[in-house]
DNA sequence: GACGGTCTTCAAGTAACTTGAGGTTCATCG
DNA sequence: CGATGAACCTCAAGTTACTTGAAGACCGTC
């Protein structure tokens, strides 16, 4: 049940190059390889990236999933450890997902005002282009939702 | 009224250099300079680069925002145009969130358990970190707390 | 056994800045 | 008026996290 880096790549939705990469830099360990010289993985490999990916794509930087990684791959270090760098993890996450619904929001509400003011052709009067530029409490003011604080 | 770079920059919650940059790439227009060859900058320098600072923030492409600078500057052209690059653009941001959210449960999951099982002490034992190597649908099943959705 | 797809390394390119060096300008304080 | 220190200038190089390209080796199949 070996899979070649394609493979991998396929199963953890990460390109190719891009595990290369993360071997060179050491955020994976060396490669088994065949007797072509052809990269090898398994399961074990297709774990860890797929943690690394997920970390990565909620936005972590290399640095810290590097910590995380070596939280999990040494289970002599405590426990406690790894909790207090998920909580403060944990922290940046919620703050981005706040953002990130206050964006949510703002091009929701754009889209939506655009639907309606400007429907079907061009506007040479369109006015909500310029509502983007203001400061970020109007923009978010021609919504009605709940405050996100 | 006019503002030289660092003012801008704190209005706009940039820095100098990154102003300088954008005027470089041409994403602001060459700024006016006072006779020293000091860069002196109006309220629109303030609202354009608010608005490329937004959607920065929002994630776009310098490129992206390349092309909502030119709809805003250009209103011969549609509004409707505007409007599909939000949406898409809104697609992007709602599948963020979607992920996101399953990070926060799967973090906050994680400090939960580890509060629960292994308060105290080193745990040589603690599995909890490889859950969060597990494909998307059973990390999040060992969340017991409140959904925030 | 040759063909196409996948793999290899290594080097260079990309995005979007950030940092640093070395020097000018500006406002203020004595 | 002179000097000091913060803020500014340009230009070059560094950073992060990859991506792309060149030139060639391997691997399954017809």
């Amino acid at each position: 049940m070996s899979l070649r880096i394609g493979g991998l790549a396929k199963r953890t939705g990460t390109n190719a190059p891009t595990i290369r990469y993360y071997e060179e830099i050491g955020l994976l360990p060396p490669a088994d390889r065949r007797d072509g010289g052809q990269r090898c993985f398994d399961d074990e490999d297709v774990k860890r990236l797929t943690f690394i990916r997920r970390c990565r794509d909620f936005g972590l930087p290399i640095e810290q999933v590097r910590t995380l990684v070596s939280l999990m791959h040494d289970r002599s270090r405590s426990c406690n450890e790894a909790r207090d760098l998920a909580q403060v993890h944990l922290e940046t996450v919620r703050a981005k997902l706040v953002e990130l619904k206050a964006l949510e929001r703002s091009i929701a509400g754009f889209v939506q005002t655009c639907d309606v003011s400007c429907a079907g052709g061009p506007g040479p009067d369109c006015t909500i282009l310029e509502d983007l530029a203001e400061p970020a409490d109007s923009v978010v003011s021609h919504r009605r939702l709940p405050s996100h604080a």
